[in-house]
RNA sequence: CGAGAUGUGGCUCAGUUUGGUAGAGCGCUACGUUCGGAACGUAGAGGCCGCUGGUUCAAAUCCAGUCAUCUCGACCA
């Protein structure tokens, strides 16, 4: 067998029992006993929740309205649409009976709630004036998976699930992708993750939908993450579901429908596009804890300056200060492990000299600072900190994007590494089967990209200008 | 779903081949000494050996089933 070269040299050599190591190691999760259904443990939580709130803002800005979708619905609505249903039947669950009584109609524990969510939307919309109707929910899903793995692949998802319907094709699709940006802006700004925004193909698509945005993002071992995805529809499922409405000009049509979805996935990105040999790494705009303090010696001196600056920093930053019984080196290890971005270290030594020591998780650079520009200094690290986990990132992003042009160098490529790999595509199914049942590396995503040049399909040579990108992925 | 592996105090594991009173290190608790990269001393607590059944005088150990976890692959997105 050939050797494969890993992305990330010397440090995590078995990337999968690194990633599943550091989830147990930092606390973030415990399993549950039942499988594909993990405990997410306060430290993962709070990510969570610090990710929800930055997009729940976000979303609100927009005009979305939060609404609260039951978690069963009846087999007979779920079988409404055929294409989709088709994609989620093998892996709903379905509940049979209610106490000792059987039910006459099983309810299915929502896979995901597009039904749902046409069927009311059926009941409350009349006139081109009821539109739009922006509405998410955040809530779990099940999906009876097979294999499962913490954050990547769960049989409980915990998401946010988007709906909407317009008035008109081209504002339901301009939303849809209006929502792809704010997941654009979020992975990349917030949690420091560069990206691939685009189409998925027809073989790849949601099931019912007419596009399927998706935003790709590169883990370390050079595999792909789908961590965002917006669905346009058109009208084919509101007609189904008879979404009807009375168009200005008085005519009936029927509403064009978007679904969009983010969930605890991301939360398996940053950790596998940031962590390294000693735990996680996470971005300070999610860190549960973006500073601690670690007191060096239990002195009152030295506790009544820890108390200080946290009183200074704690209405703005997420901070807290270490008190356990352990030895500094201990404390230090463990704030790597847990990723916090910001680690203080005050001792008499420091106190003495008026200055503490601010040591960067993503650099591990430490520095001597003055206590009078504590608050700049703080405020300059959180941000170079974004900056250098994005660019780090990034430069690793590049440098695993390849350009090919012929099926030899694809074999030659996808024998020795996972990465991902750019090549034009004539856009028929059967050379993207090709390459996935010959190499194992799955379609992607068609990104958005203008002024193609004409080229030739990687598999069949024919003429087109549609490039598309090729991964192992999760 | 296919192939392989694992399940023993909180954690990492030994013990299983060849059945005979449940072990270690770390962690934990108490007290004391420490504190600038995983500190030390003394004393102590903690285990239906994943679960169910079978074989046996006797099962952590043998057999069967089952559940969960991990790795690789298939499926799915």
């Amino acid at each position: 067998m050939a050797h494969r070269i890993p992305v990330v040299v010397q440090v995590i050599e078995d990337f999968s029992k690194w990633y599943t190591d550091v989830l147990k190691k930092s606390e973030l999760v415990d399993y549950s006993g039942v499988r594909g259904c993990v405990i997410m443990r306060p430290y993962a939580c709070s990510m969570w929740e610090n990710i929800t709130s930055i997009l729940d803002k976000r979303f609100k800005e927009i005009g979305v309205e939060n609404v609260s979708m039951p978690m069963f619905i009846p087999e007979s609505m779920l079988q409404k649409e055929k294409n989709h249903i088709e994609g989620f039947a093998p892996e709903v669950a379905w509940v049979t009976h209610g106490g000792q009584e059987e039910l006459t109609e099983r309810l299915c524990v929502r896979p995901t709630s597009e039904v749902m969510f046409c069927s009311h939307f059926s009941r409350i919309v009349n006139s081109w004036r009821d539109l739009p109707k922006l509405y998410n929910q955040w809530c779990s899903v099940v999906r009876w998976e097979k294999s499962s793995r913490p954050f990547l692949r769960s049989i409980e998802i915990h998401w946010q699930e988007g709906h909407t319907i317009h008035e008109s094709p081209g504002e339901a699709n301009d939303f849809s992708l209006k929502i792809l940006n704010i997941y654009k802006e979020f992975l990349e700004e917030k949690l420091c993750i560069p990206l691939i925004c685009g189409k998925k193909t027809e073989s790849e698509k949601f099931a019912g939908a007419k596009i399927t945005y998706t935003i790709e993002c590169m883990m370390k071992d050079g595999k792909s993450l789908q961590t965002a995805t917006s669905h346009y529809f058109g009208n084919e499922f509101t007609k189904v579901f008879n979404v009807k409405f009375q168009t200005k000009e008085n005519k009936s049509d029927f509403a064009y429908y978007t679904s969009w979805g983010i969930t605890t996935r991301t939360i398996g990105a940053i950790i596998m596009v940031h962590g390294d040999k000693d735990g996680l790494v996470l971005p300070p705009d999610v860190a549960p804890i973006q500073i601690i303090i670690i007191p060096i010696k239990d002195s009152n001196e030295v506790k009544f300056k820890v108390s200080e600056v946290f009183n200074l920093l704690r209405t703005k930053y997420r901070i807290k200060i270490d008190e356990k019984e352990e030895s500094v080196g201990c404390k230090f290890a463990n704030s790597e492990l847990r990723g916090i971005p910001i680690r203080i270290e005050i001792g008499p030594r420091d106190i003495s000299n008026n200055v503490f020591v601010l040591v960067r998780r993503d650099n591990r650079k430490k520095e001597i600072c003055k206590f009078e520009t504590i608050l700049e200094k703080i405020e300059c690290t959180i941000n170079d900190i974004k900056l250098n986990l994005y660019n780090s990132a990034l430069k690793r992003f590049n440098s695993n994007i390849l350009n090919l042009n012929s099926l030899e160098e694809f074999e030659k490529t996808a024998r020795i590494r996972d990465c991902f790999i750019k090549s034009y595509w004539c856009g028929s199914e059967k050379c993207e089967n090709y390459i996935k049942d010959k190499f194992g590396y799955g379609s992607r995503c068609i990104p958005f990209e203008e002024n193609i040049e004409e080229g030739s399909c990687i598999v069949c040579n024919k003429k087109c200008d549609t490039k598309l990108y090729w991964a192992k992925s999760y």
